[in-house]
This record gives structure tokens, C-alpha cells and sequence, in this order.
DNA sequence: AAGGGTCGCGCG
DNA sequence: AAAGCGCGCGACCCTT
């Protein structure tokens, strides 16, 4: 059963009931408050609630105590159905640009400084264009019934959506995080924080060293002109700023100018100003954006919740009587990439041990580093280095893994697009690109045309290359995290407030904020949801995915 | 002063 | 050792 949701001018909502056919059967007039009890009332019966966008309607239920099991987000929906491949002969492909386009946008962007409320108002309907939900799901509902594998497409809007709900959910519990601990951090590297933003002591006493040692008295070091200029003027052959440049270099201030990066990076990015922004109440709320990234990752929009350093994990800290359950998936996307190509042989290897450590075990290598970057530079497409010399030796031991992404960079060269397992697709290359191209197929062009339209297909090629591996790994995750989701509200009262619920999600991993009595429980749940994402993804190709899974008091434990 | 481009570095 | 994929973000710096 679906019930869509549509909100009216007047504020009130429209509740469409379908059946299993997809055929109305009853329709509610709801007045603007009656919503949260409609919902309520009706969630006992596990309906999947069709509604415009996830961001738009589930933190007013949350807010009230509503938690839902199951989601259309017609919005992210939308997005991938009018781009995949699978359903390109569609009306809703076919269809000119409309409001529901103009509403993938917006969900996808980065949200606006607090207060503006772009993407709250983005449904309230211009009187001329009605978003008509019920309608954009029928057709939706027609373009994956006349795709070429509906499943694969129903088991990606269900992924997708479910994910809107766990970035909503975690949003609105938060990341457990002690703002004293991190302050402790910060101070302990720092030094006491300084009034007025000003760099705090331990900064300016580094600048003030490197300033004596590279005799530039009024250098500042945050500018990379100013500071490249004076390495050079006191005889480093350096070329830029960066510390694995720096890192190779013998002379004295290269130490203290290496530390003093560091702690700048610190102060600047995760400083007091970060904690004063976004951790409120013992909580950082990151702002996650569902569908983000090309290739399905989840980005973020403020916050940075992505790049959280290692260095202040500390301050995340599981509440009293709580821990946290952290978990990532070992070598995710050569796992990915072993279930797409069907390689028998990798799945051997994989198959309860350390992918890498039995590419060495099977003599294809020489150490697990050689493995590793062996492997990462075949699905990135590496052309030099180590990375580039061992990818011949993967694809001995590996030939079905290796051709099915060097098949995907010479699509990407043609510019043909290539899909994900479940049919999300890569984008087309912009006219820029085409430019170039065409410009090199012509009877007059010089040899630079050709040159840079070479690099230009195979910087293409490399990034198809990497996106049916990072974008397969992508739905793995997505289904990971919804069947987690569902198993851990079973094992509690179905409240985020007394219950393990997530809290937190970063590309292959994972964290569950848990009553210390389930934390047990917890980690057996993260494993199963594992195993059924395999093979949701991969059926019966016995391909692992195994788990690094630790329940700690503090994140910074976790690994 | 505001906006955009570039660099550098954090994460997977 | 540091390039080969995907990002966000803050600082500097130049243009307007």
C-alpha cells in the first residue's frame, strides 16, 4: 500500500490511498494539523508514504514523535529515473524539464545559511503548476514497470529513500559530542583559545620560529605565495606548499612548518569556531545531502561531517549507559567490484581473510601495500607509478574484475555513459568536452587539438572507470543502512530517544548510538544487514562482505 | 565588500 | 612515494 501526500494551498494535505495495483481507493482532506496524527494512525499498517521530498516533510514528524518505516521520495526518485539508461524510452524521460526537475535540484543543493528557508518552501505550489505528486508517481511507477530490470530500479528508489530517512533521523538525533572533551583537544594542541578568533600561542609561536629561520620577519605563513617565495629565497627547492612536498626536504624549519600546517588545519577547520557553529545541546547535526555526489555518495553541506580528522574523533562520545557501535566494511569496493564482474577468483580471495593480504598469499604481489595500491589504481585508472607497474599482475589473477573497468574507462572515452548495479547512470560529458572532441575529429586539426582531446576522453574515461565501482558501492551502503535501520527499530521501542539508532555514515561506515545492554545485539544486527546488502545486490554470487565492528565508549577507539 | 578562482588538506 | 577516483571547506587573492 502507498499513501501519497500532497500539500495544499491552504496548508492542509491531501492524503491519496493506493492499493496494490496502484488504484486509488480513498482519498483524506486533512486540515494542516491533522497531519501528524493521519500519519500516526495510519504507519501501523507499514504503508510506503509517497511524498514530495523527504528534507520537506519527515522532520515535522520526527519532531512530533513520528517515525516511519518506508518512503518514496519522489524528488531523489525523479533524479535517477530521468538520467538512468534502463528507463531513457520512458514518458518520464522524455518529458521537458519540469517542476519536479526544478525540485531534484533544490534538494540536491547546498542548503542556504540557516534561516533561509529555500528548501521549505520549495513544494508550496506556484498556483499555475500543481506538483501533483499522485501523477509523478504513476509515472515514475510506468517508467521502472517498462524498464528492462524493474527490480533493479525498485530496489534503488526504495534504497535511495530509505536513505532520505536515515539522513533525516540522524540529523535529528545528532552525533553524541562532548564540546569540554573537545575543547580539551584543541587546548592541549593550541594552547588556550585566544579572544577574537586570533591564532592562540602555540600557532604563533610556530610562525614566529619559521619567520627567525627563514629570517623573513614579517612572513605570514597562512599565505602560500608569501610563504613559497620565502623557502625559496632561503634555498629550498620547492615547487609549492604542500607537505608532501615539504616532507622530503632537508632544513630546519621544514619541522616546525609542518607542525604549525597541522595545527593550522585544525585550528581553522574543527577549531572553536567549528564547535561554537555546529555542536548544540551535546549534539553535531550533520547536514548530509542524500544522492549528492554523481555517483550516489551522500555529500554534505556544511559541517563537514565527511572529513571529520582523526584527531578530534575523542570528542565523540557515547552517552551514560549508551556506546557507540562503529562499523566499516573491509575493502568495500573491490568487494563491489568482484560481485559486479562475477570474478569467481576474487571472490575466493576475498572470502573470509583480508582481500589484500591473499593477493599477496596467491604470490600476485609482493605486500599488502603493493596489493592496495595495485588495486586502487585499477579502479581509478592509475597511468604511473607503482600503481600502473603491478595493475598488469591484477589482471592475471583477476581477468574478469580488471576488464569489466577498463571496459567501463573506454566507454567513458567513447563518451558512452555506463550504469551502476542497479541502473543509476553516469552523466553525459558537457559540451565543452564534446567541443574538444569534435574539434579533433576535424581534417584541419593540430596536433595539441589531438593531444588534448586524448587526455580530455581518457580523463573521462577514468572517471566512468571509477564510477560503476563507486557508485555500486554506493547502493551497497544505501541497502547496508536500510535494512539496518529497520532491524535496529525492531530491537528497541521504535523511538530514536530510547533506542539504538544511527547517528552517524561515511561512505563504508557506519555508527549506532545503542543502550550499552543491546550494543550486543547491535553489532549481530550490523553484520546481518551486511550479508543481506550483498545479496540484495549480488543474489547467490558468493561474494563476501566482511566488517571491521567495535563497540567503543569514543569514536576515537573505533579503529 | 562581495564574489569567484585557486590552493591545500581533511575524509572515503 | 604521493597520483589515479569522488567530495567539502577555509584561507588567500584577485577582480569587480
Amino acid at each position: 500500500m502507498h499513501i501519497v501526500l500532497d500539500r495544499r494551498p491552504d496548508g492542509g494535505v491531501t492524503a491519496t490511498v493506493l492499493d496494490a495495483a496502484a488504484e486509488p481507493v480513498e482519498t483524506a482532506e486533512l486540515g494542516a494539523s491533522d497531519l501528524i496524527e493521519f500519519v500516526r494512525a495510519r504507519e501501523g499498517e507499514h504503508p510506503r508514504w509517497v511524498w514530495s521530498s523527504t528534507s520537506r516533510w519527515y522532520p515535522a514528524l520526527l519532531a512530533a514523535g513520528v517515525r516511519v518505516q518506508r518512503c518514496v521520495d519522489l524528488a531523489l526518485a525523479h533524479r535517477i529515473l530521468r538520467a538512468s539508461l534502463l528507463t531513457a524510452d520512458s514518458d518520464l524521460a522524455r518529458e521537458p524539464a519540469g517542476v519536479w526537475d526544478d525540485i531534484a535540484r533544490l534538494v540536491a543543493a547546498p542548503a542556504m545559511e540557516s534561516g533561509a528557508p529555500a528548501l521549505f518552501d520549495v513544494d508550496e505550489p506556484a498556483p499555475s503548476v500543481p506538483l501533483d505528486p499522485v501523477r509523478e508517481f504513476e509515472a515514475q511507477q510506468a517508467a521502472v514497470k517498462g524498464a528492462s530490470r524493474p527490480g533493479a530500479l525498485r530496489l534503488l528508489v526504495a534504497a535511495e529513500s530509505a536513505g532520505a530517512l536515515v539522513a533525516e533521523e540522524i540529523r535529528f538525533a545528532g552525533m553524541p559530542w562532548r564540546a569540554e572533551v573537545h575543547d580539551r583537544v584543541l587546548t592541549e594542541a593550541l594552547g588556550p583559545r585566544a579572544p577574537d578568533g586570533r591564532h592562540p600561542a602555540r600557532l604563533e609561536a610556530l610562525a614566529a620560529q619559521i619567520r627567525e629561520m627563514l629570517n623573513a620577519p614579517g612572513l605570514n605563513p597562512d599565505s602560500q605565495q608569501e610563504l613559497l617565495a620565502a623557502l625559496r629565497r632561503a634555498g629550498l627547492d620547492v615547487s609549492s606548499t604542500r607537505k608532501w612536498e615539504l616532507r622530503d626536504v632537508e632544513h630546519p624549519v621544514i619541522a616546525p612548518l609542518l607542525e604549525y600546517k597541522n595545527l593550522y588545519r585544525l585550528f581553522t577547520a574543527n577549531g572553536w569556531a567549528w564547535l561554537e557553529t555546529w555542536v548544540h545541546d551535546g549534539r553535531f547535526r550533520p547536514d548530509y545531502v542524500v544522492g549528492g555526489v554523481v555517483t550516489g555518495r551522500w555529500a554534505t553541506s556544511g559541517g563537514g561531517a565527511l572529513q571529520l580528522p582523526k584527531n578530534i574523533r575523542r570528542a565523540v562520545v557515547a552517552d551514560p549507559g549508551w556506546k557507540l557501535v562503529v562499523a566499516d566494511a573491509a575493502q568495500l569496493e573491490p568487494r563491489v567490484l568482484t560481485g559486479l564482474a562475477g570474478d569467481q577468483a576474487m571472490a575466493d580471495a576475498g572470502r573470509g581473510r583480508d582481500l589484500y593480504d591473499s593477493v599477496v598469499a596467491a604470490g600476485v604481489v609482493a605486500s599488502r601495500h603493493e596489493a592496495k595500491v595495485a588495486m586502487l589504481g585499477a579502479m581509478y585508472g592509475a597511468t604511473t607509478g607503482d600503481s600502473a607497474r603491478l595493475k598488469p599482475r591484477l589482471g592475471r589473477a583477476f581477468p574478469k574484475a580488471i576488464a569489466l573497468v577498463d571496459a567501463a574507462a573506454q566507454q567513458g572515452e567513447r563518451s558512452d555513459q555506463v550504469m551502476s548495479r542497479l541502473g543509476r547512470t553516469s552523466p553525459r560529458p558537457g559540451g565543452s568536452w564534446r567541443e574538444v572532441q569534435e574539434r579533433a575529429s576535424q581534417p584541419g586539426a593540430s596536433a595539441a587539438d589531438e593531444r588534448r582531446a586524448r587526455s580530455q576522453a581518457r580523463d573521462w574515461g577514468r572517471f566512468t572507470r571509477n564510477f560503476v565501482v563507486q557508485a555500486s558501492a554506493a547502493e551497497w551502503a544505501l541497502c547496508w543502512m536500510a535494512e539496518l535501520r529497520l532491524r535496529l527499530a525492531e530491537l528497541g521501542d521504535g523511538s530514536l530517544e530510547n533506542g539504538p539508532h544511527l547517528v552517524f555514515f561515511l561512505h563504508d561506515e557506519i555508527m549506532v548510538h545503542t543502550p550499552e545492554h543491546l550494543a550486543p545485539q547491535v553489532e549481530r544486527l550490523v553484520r546481518e544487514a551486511a550479508a543481506q546488502a550483498g545479496r540484495l545486490l549480488f543474489g547467490t554470487f558468493p561474494v563476501d562482505f566482511p566488517l571491521q565492528v567495535a563497540t567503543v565508549d569514543t569514536y576515537a577507539d573505533a579503529k
